[in-house]
DNA sequence: CTTCCTTTGTTGACGAGTCAAGGATAGCCA
DNA sequence: TGGCTATCCTTGACTCGTCAACAAAGGAAG
């Protein structure tokens, strides 16, 4: 019989990783941020689309960039027009389907990305990586990859029933 | 020698990992949050907040919860003041340091935690808690802990030697 | 007691990203 | 061809929490 620690009606173990993972995402995302901020003027959501698109070769849809960064397409838009602004990113037309847009990375937009990549290397590796063994991260990554597929599915699934139904915002019923 | 896949110089598992990581949180706090909200009204950092206390006896100080939940001084003072508002929890001075301020749970506020605590555990559940074994979970928790550990530590020392230095702000400069 | 420094909590200004509405295009079916 | 619906992106309004400045109170040293 599994003995409550943090949680009520939670094992120990169970109370400990939930917790644990808000914590750690907090502390760990809120760092690397700053860090990054202070040594790039690169928020961490701003880098992490730079290296999606150089990952992705230089350029990708903002529909896919959502999708990806786990991010709303109006989040999307907003951050891309700050690198636009700053020129490490153009907007560019999707040829053959007039809605799209290619968000592209520029050349000095790569080389900003080529700059912080060791920083943010170390930062994770730091902070996130240093903290699990080789067996232990696997074991993260695969668990990871569950809850994300799940969740993920779970979404896709809800955001094609609702597609013509209202739903109820934070209303702060008492 | 290891091979690359979504992040240059990382392994597979470790970028699996790292991306998994921000990823799961991303969907899984997102979900939680908007289930939470959409049946009690509440949102994750408010019933945390009453989840702390309720855990902590109905009662904390101001500093406390911060640091407790990884938030600023100054978001904490504003979802207790919304807290308030709502009639969940009371604000008392503490006795023998005029400087503190106890968050206390009302009767109200225990009974609103005591009713959305099946929902949040069946989210943290199904979302979290039912894609990794027990064993996996205890792996989750240890390495959870350390990052947390080790993070909080430098936080500390980091703000004891910093008590009188200009840092900057986010420069943007390109 | 006075001075200096630290800690605690609050507040104005702000930045980040969400949400919902809206315009534009695509694609299907009669 | 003319609807009808779905998808893509953008934008105004808003919420959330951060940051920095501040006031009030401890605490130690002279």
């Amino acid at each position: 019989m599994p003995r409550m620690s943090s949680l009520p009606h939670l094992s120990d173990s169970e109370g400990a990783a939930w917790s644990g993972f808000l914590r750690a995402h907090a502390l760990v995302a809120r760092r690397l941020d700053a860090e990054l901020a202070a040594s790039t003027g690169l928020a961490l959501s701003e880098f992490e689309i730079l290296l999606q698109l150089a990952w992705a070769g230089g350029e990708r849809r903002m529909a896919r960039i959502a999708h990806d960064v786990v991010l709303t397409g109006g989040g999307v838009t907003r951050i891309v027009a700050r690198l636009e602004k700053l020129g490490f990113i153009e907007r560019r037309s999707c040829p053959g389907d007039g809605r799209g847009v290619f968000a592209v990375l520029t050349r000095k937009g790569r080389a900003k990305q080529r700059a912080a990549q060791p920083l943010h290397l170390e930062g994770v590796r730091r902070l996130f990586l240093s903290h699990a063994s080789e067996a232990e991260l696997k074991v993260l990554a695969k668990v990871f990859a569950r809850m994300v597929a799940t969740a993920r599915a779970d979404t896709d699934a809800c955001d094609l029933r609702s597609s013509a139904s209202a739903r109820p915002g934070r209303n702060h019923a008492g």
